[in-house]
DNA sequence: TTGTATGCGTTATCAT
DNA sequence: ATGATAACGCATACAA
């Protein structure tokens, strides 16, 4: 590792000029010659500074602290990171990555150890959108709430569309020629994100001209339960397309039709929101799932809280993305899932 | 932030003396009240030491990097990070994750800033077993690699087991009476766990006394060509048991039986490999599943790479686990798979 | 037994 | 236009 002093002694000027030149200080304070030539032995040796020593005397880090309860639990958490990180690296920032295992005293110490490491700030991360209360130890940092919906309202937080999902999804049924739609959602009411991509999915009835109804609405838990649910869904209503909270409810409407001797994307019509990605490998192509669009909301809080941070907008270019972009001054920034795969509906 | 000097000021003593209390190098050295009323304000002030200061004199960070290639798209790599973090934490160590995204000079350029930070060594992960080349330049530091397989054998790996999974998945359909045993396995050359599991599949049949038969052993990629493979294997063979590499193989099994009238944990038997958790949501308790040992994996390799950091075996005590663990003096830690769930093999 | 001095790599103030 | 110098928080050889 080269340091400062190196160049200094090479270059034959002083320490501080060096820091001039190569924090882009020199307008007029140092003669080009020296500033050109203490660049060029700057990359000729190959420097990179050291962002300790430097965290020290400006206590900035250029490392954001990733806090999350289930890392281990959701395979989608993966995607989160990734687009944080991505983004992190984009800035310029590092992430320090914990997780608290639910469990809240941890959380507590887990946080005051990022704080001990010098972390400008906090993303805050669910692993599907719920009810979230931000821990007071994270408010006195910037603070980022992603995948989660804050009940105080004091920190911006990221979160899906869920309402424009299940517009989304059912419009996707409707085009299909779809008139008989029910919706399979969760029941355990952990989970957020149920009533939005109902609402969603009920506006896109009552657009169409069409009656919404209660008996075609159900939600599930799992296994033997919700195959219960879903079969006496398909006998009392024959529903000829069906809105799936997550593919594990999809699941339960693939057995379900398959017990009837009905074939999914010939009989019937399933979209699914893709929580696992086994569907990509196995039901394909006869489901047409939506993918949420993880890597994208960590991306963009990663850019949210940079620009809380730094107190500015940071340059923007998210790669690979198709999703539509919130605007990075909104509060609560709703990103939309647009990404359908396997076009497979009847 | 509480530092050295508050405390040796509130104190009456001088930073020297409270540096040697608190990194308890004060053995007759000295005096045991002053030692304590060191130690006691230090606590009542809440002192934690600044770990980027302390690098800078010490050149050690406590910072682990954990450099991965597809984060994203593996369910699982949540657990082996989440080992991983579970270590370092008891350890006192922060990791720092970074991933490559399988691009070279991406990968060249995160691990050279993951120099800069200071990291005390590298964890080099892959999401599944295959075969591996360690980049050149984590070599000047310490290195363990994780869940993948060294070409050169220079660094020390923590690998699962393969050879004993497919023999414990073989031995329990034996176990539960099938005497007609298929392996449908990955065709994919790149899952290198495929002939592990394949000649424990092997060795499980000849101690048994049975014959190794190449028919009743297939590779298959997705979608249908997986399930014309596997279609091909039951009415050619008529297996009464399946060990199958994943759950996604798992699922072409499951699939084909139901086509043909036969119900899984009745008609035939199937342990898979869980590799993607959806099958505990759905298939089960039809379905044995194994799950692989990733949070242990990631703990273990933690463990690993502390002790090569600080010469020294590591005080070792690992929650919530059921696997046997390896010496951590083996150059290549195998760690076996012993978690069965859901027991419905008929 | 305790305190002083120095340095880790950097930034920033103040002379020159 | 450039260079000493101090300071960030901590560890340690050396002095007292």
């Amino acid at each position: 590792m080269t340091t400062m002093k190196e160049i200094a002694e090479r270059t034959g000027v002083s320490i501080s000029t060096v820091s001039l030149v190569l924090n882009k200080r020199d307008a007029g304070r140092v003669k080009p010659q020296v500033a050109a030539k203490v660049r060029e032995t700057a990359t000729q040796l190959g420097y990179r500074p050291n962002p300790l020593a430097r965290s020290l005397r400006t206590s900035k880090t250029s490392i954001l602290g990733f806090v999350s309860d289930e890392i281990a639990t959701t395979p989608y958490a993966g995607r989160l990171i990734l687009g944080a990180q991505d983004a992190a690296r984009a800035l310029g920032y590092m992430i320090l990555t914990v997780n608290t295992n639910g469990e809240a005293d941890l959380e507590e110490h887990e946080i005051s150890t990022l704080k001990q490491y010098g972390v400008d700030g906090f993303i805050y991360a669910r692993m599907f959108n719920q009810r979230t209360t931000v821990p007071e130890s994270l408010l006195s940092l910037p603070t980022v709430l992603l995948d989660g919906t804050d009940d105080t309202g004091r920190v911006p937080s990221i979160i899906p569309d869920e309402e424009a999902i299940g517009y989304e999804a059912t419009r996707h049924l409707l085009d299909a020629g779809c008139r008989n739609i029910a919706y399979v959602g969760a029941s355990d009411r952990a989970y957020a994100a149920d009533s939005g991509r109902r609402a969603g999915y009920r506006r896109a009835l009552r657009e169409a001209g069409l009656e919404t109804d209660a008996g075609l609405e159900v939600g599930t838990t799992f296994n033997q339960p919700a195959l219960d649910v879903v079969g006496d869904l398909f006998d009392a209503r024959h529903p000829d397309g069906f809105f799936c909270f997550n593919d594990a409810r999809a699941w339960y409407v693939y057995e379900s039709a398959a017990r009837r001797g009905l074939t999914v994307g010939r009989d019937i019509s399933v979209v699914g929101v893709d929580n696992h990605r086994i569907f990509a490998e196995t039901l394909a192509p006869r489901l047409t799932t939506m993918d949420l669009p993880h890597y994208e909301m960590g991306y963009w809080a990663t850019l949210k809280l940079v620009s809380l941070i730094e107190r500015r907008t940071p340059r923007i270019d998210l790669p690979h993305t198709t999703s539509p972009l919130p605007s990075l001054d909104d509060h609560d920034a709703r990103i939309r899932c647009t990404l359908i795969r396997k076009e497979s509906v009847v």
